[in-house]
DNA sequence: GACAATCTAAAACAGATGTTTTATATATAT
DNA sequence: ATATATATAAAACATCTGTTTTAGATTGTC
């Protein structure tokens, strides 16, 4: 910590900026796409082997950038979890999607702290060897947030088959503009800017969309329910309506 | 064509038997995933250099293969979109989208060519050098058929901004539940089961929850058309109803 | 100042990958 | 039958990967 020179750019720690430049370059591409000499080289030119002399190997320098980031990102589920404390249910689902969809498409340049939804939306589609962790920290708990506000919604239990499939269909559809960004250089206009109005507009467009679903599914679920039959199959009707 | 023996399992054409091996491997891993030496391996034991002798390189032996496969999948689009023809709106929604889940989630063990589905995904995920002719000739032109039904669910201009995001909302879904496969390993009951039934279910409720995110959101595109307002940004409301 | 622990640097190593070369069969045509 | 094109096989090659080794520098402490 006898860290106070002026141009200190440089002077950080570099096991530090050993795990800056690896948590920007594992944001973007996958633990075995990204080489050890990369990030070196981004780090500002670490030797190679340094790598494996603070983190013992790559893999412990990825677990190690992983838990900084579930345990920072359980701090910020949890923020965000008190401060929507209150609202209706229709806004708690505005709120926790246009939160969601932020962590994984808006650029926050300075904030390298906020890169765990990219991390996580990257783990979706390329699993790493840690992937397990990363759904049991990660996922899970964030599945279940939404899961709770769906059923509030819906009016159902937490656990019925009916509010299970509606949370699958609200993420689903939060995954999809998260892989957006990732494919946004193949489809769309070339160099694409996700700003915060265009994240508030799929936010609100997201929304709307679930809100109808789940109290479609809701609804017809309720009606099915006041017959005898339980939750065992898959809630919806034949597409007659 | 001199192919006449009993025991035929060992004669077909050694390029055939590489496309076939690839094929089976580039379903469930990336192209960078795949080596040469294992499709090798899988094609009953053909030599290393095959590959190249045959095809160039390894990224034509894969090229030819996608290109063959999106003929076929045209030709299968093409076949279902006939299909289809004269049904209601609502029913060419399930339609669609029981096709396209269960071309991604349905065990064929037998039918090799339909494995362009789980390819798609694939690549969807973690894309190829290839990715570019996968979006123009797999799934835009599939992309297009889904806002062709949704429009017409909608009653709106296959060209508004509500269809597009509506589709990419649907779409969405599909997807999601298409990645189920890939990481059913990691999250629910290990060796899950995607039986038809399981994938009709899914699919109904797809189109349960997307019937009624479309019309909501259609309406309220109209409500806001009937104003002055044309479609530039983007529909929807915020949350409170 | 000397010693030890800590850190950095460069090179070497082992494994895997795609590709090329070389050699040798096998068929086909002249 | 000989020559030419085609097909197979094994080995060698070049490159990239993560890792280890070896040596050298820096720092802190007695």
């Amino acid at each position: 910590m006898t860290n106070s020179d002026p141009d200190s750019q440089h002077e950080i720690e570099p096991r530090q900026r050993l795990l800056d430049a690896a948590t920007e370059l594992f944001a973007e591409r996958a633990f075995k796409e990204v080489s050890i000499r990369e990030i070196c080289e981004k780090a500002g030119g670490a030797n190679v082997a340094s790598v494996n002399y603070y983190f013992r190997d790559k893999a412990g320098l990825y677990r190690e950038l992983l838990e900084s980031m579930l345990a920072r990102w359980e701090a910020e589920r949890e923020r965000h979890a008190k401060l929507v404390e209150g609202k209706t249910p229709e806004e708690k689902l505005y709120l926790y999607v246009r939160w969601f969809i932020g962590n994984i498409l808006e650029e926050r340049a300075d904030e390298r702290d906020m890169l765990f939804g990219r991390i996580l939306n990257r783990e979706m589609a390329d699993p790493s060897p840690d992937f397990i962790l990363i759904v049991q920290k990660g996922m899970v708990p964030n599945w279940m947030r939404l899961m709770t506000i769906v059923a509030e919604v819906a009016g159902l239990a937490e656990g019925s088959q009916a509010v299970l499939l509606c949370t699958h269909s609200t993420m689903g559809q939060c995954l999809m503009y998260g892989s957006a960004r990732r494919l946004s250089k193949y489809f769309g206009p070339p160099e694409m800017q996700f700003t915060p109005e265009i994240i508030d507009g799929i936010a609100r467009q997201v929304t709307q969309f679930s809100l109808a679903g789940i109290r479609a599914i809701a609804q017809s679920t309720r009606e099915l329910g006041a017959a005898g039959k339980a939750g065992s199959g898959c809630s919806g009707t034949p597409p007659e309506e």
